[in-house]
RNA sequence: GUCCGGUUCGUCUAGGGGUUAGGACACCGCCCUUUCACGGCGGCAACACGGGUUCAAAUCCCGUACCGGAUACCA
């Protein structure tokens, strides 16, 4: 039998990360075993689903590169199969009609209601204590034909447990009396959830049901409709959950934008080091490897390797530099500065344009970015003849980008860096970090004129010969000796001028890749000093 | 309350009877260097607690504590 999977969110949202994780591990498994992955809406809550969140799903799903392989299934078209399966038990005796009012629940704070009421309970209440459970049929018949409401709820059987094989956490066991004649359909006519999920799943043909661990009582009941319905139920495997920092379930109510996956998407991470990362939380190939392809993946994973513990996700909302979890940042610029260029370039083009910095010259007719691949190794500083200054590409070309983006990103974190650290290589209009302008600029005023006076001996000593590093490293060194100050006081503060931040590549490098023209205007500006 | 689950450095984790308890992130130090968030080297830092089994327990068993999840005419 070919496994088949499914992802079956609720759109009341955006995409939750652990939702994601949860895709993901049910994509992982399925493409391993050769199966299908598939995806289904839950939207049977018709008050709290919307089509925005649909949307921002599939849209999220697309990002981190989970395509399903079949068409979407939307659960609530299958709402008559729902009731058709309910009546089925009704009529065979297996679930019952409840005409109890329905209570409704002060919809604050439902979830504490709930636990208000079970605590209530003292953990001694008698499941099967429903007084409808055992009215005869012509009773029943009768106040249903008069019109009058009713649930209808699965009858447990008195005496006996579930249970099944969980693929994460083992045997699992659960008593009847645990378990409570839940409710299959509302007295609106609407299905519930776990008679929902249930008859999708066997008409799906889903083999194995891959889920958070916020599920495992669900399981149990849904075994039970399983059984009543005499179908063979799934193999389950429940998933430890993500927590956040606090120990609580990341939450979107709770803890915010910091839950979505389109936040991410937004701050400039790779879907690849993203997925990378969650695939980390809560599985491990018991080796020492972290830094996976999605191929990787999908030949490593093994529900034998998910943990049965939840991670915590990591986050400090007023620390600009840990937003988000610190290993997913390094992840992300682990994956920004090992990556192939190739693969790079695109994304960095996309976040260029996205800025309004994107030139066209920087991807000539006819050439790809990917093709920019083979002729980056020639163009490495170091790979390079210093003396010789023919290769250098010309400002703004696309030698020049290509170049540029493998000189810069070896120090950034995000994609965003590249239009916003990077801003100086791609455009005369950037800013200036206060923090460099005091610490590289503002500390040595004599550099107000030293450096206008520096452009000039550019000037002159490249008005012959050529723009390099080597030969720049000489001017320089020359320039700093004569003024009588260490060479790292001309080169920071050229470096504040010429990018506008304290950090970067060689400032050599920088210079060369600036071009001669730029280093000229920059040095002379005073913008940075006001 | 009851049921279920969990507990190895701050975090993600490896290890599942004998290990100097390993790696990664973060942090700290040193080196490289014109600065630096790159790179190199090094450091700090963990088996929740109590019993038991055993020659030997982080590892197996029991209990305690703590944490989490579930509990609905939500999903």
């Amino acid at each position: 039998m070919t496994v088949r999977v499914r992802f079956a969110p609720s759109p009341t949202g955006y995409l939750h990360v652990g939702a994601t994780r949860a895709a993901l591990f049910n994509y992982l498994y399925a493409r391993q075993k050769g199966g299908k992955f598939l995806l289904r809406i839950e939207d049977t809550d018709l008050a709290r689903s919307t089509d925005e969140s649909t949307r921002s799903i599939l849209e999220g799903l697309g990002w981190i590169g989970l395509q399903p392989d079949e068409e979407v299934v939307f659960q609530s078209n299958n709402a008559d199969k729902h009731r058709a399966a309910a009546k089925k038990l009704l009529d065979e005796g297996k679930a019952y009609r409840d005409f109890t009012p329905k209570a409704v629940p002060s919809d604050a704070n439902v979830k504490d209601t709930i636990k208000d009421r079970a605590r209530a309970g003292q953990g001694t209440r008698n499941m099967r204590d429903n007084a409808y459970r055992n009215i005869s049929n012509e009773d029943s018949d009768s106040r249903a034909a008069a019109g009058e409401p009713f649930a209808i709820r699965l009858k447990v059987p008195e005496t006996g447990k579930t249970s099944f094989e969980d693929g994460v956490f083992g045997f699992q066991e659960r008593d009847y009396s645990e378990t409570e004649d839940l409710v299959l359909l509302r007295s609106d006519g609407h299905p519930l959830y776990n008679l929902a999920v249930v008859c999708d799943d066997i008409e799906m043909e889903i083999t194995d049901v891959i889920r958070g661990q916020d599920h495992l009582t669900n399981t149990h009941k849904q075994i039970l409709i399983y059984e009543a319905l005499g179908v063979t139920p799934p193999n389950f495997a429940h998933l430890p959950l993500i927590l956040a920092p606090g120990g609580k379930k990341l939450s979107k109510r709770i803890h915010g934008e910091i839950v979505s996956l389109t936040t991410y998407r937004d701050a400039g991470f790779l879907a690849a080091a993203f997925r990378n990362f969650l695939a980390l939380m809560g599985w491990s190939a018991g080796e020492e490897k972290e830094i996976y392809s999605l191929d990787e993946l999908v030949e490593k994973f093994s529900l034998d390797g998910v943990h049965r513990s939840s991670a915590i996700f990591n986050y400090e909302p007023n620390n600009p530099k840990r937003w988000t979890d610190d290993k997913l940042i390094w992840m992300n610029a682990e994956y920004i500065r090992t990556m192939p260029l190739t693969n790079l370039l695109p994304f960095v083009k996309e976040e260029l344009r996205s800025a309004k910095l994107w030139r066209e010259e920087y991807q000539p007719e006819g050439r790809a970015l990917s093709e920019a691949a083979t002729s980056t190794a020639d163009l490495r500083p170091d790979d390079r003849p210093a003396a010789v200054a023919i290769d250098l590409p010309e400002y703004g070309s696309y030698d020049w980008f290509v170049r540029v983006v493998d000189l810069i990103r070896h120090r950034f974190f995000t994609l965003k860096d590249f239009s916003l650290q990077g801003r100086a290589y791609f455009s005369e209009d950037y800013d200036f970090d206060p923090v460099a302008v005091e610490k590289n600029l503002k500390k040595f005023p004599d550099l107000q004129t030293w450096l206008p006076e520096l452009a000039g001996r550019f000037e002159s000593e490249f008005a012959s010969t050529p723009y390099t590093e080597e030969n720049i490293e000489t001017v320089v060194k020359a320039f700093s000796e004569e003024k009588g100050t260490r060479l790292g006081v001309i080169m920071n503060g050229a470096r504040t001028l010429l990018t506008g931040v304290a950090v970067g590549p060689s400032m050599l490098s920088v210079f060369e890749i600036i071009g001669l023209e730029r280093t000229l205007m920059r040095l002379k500006s005073q913008l940075a000093w006001n």
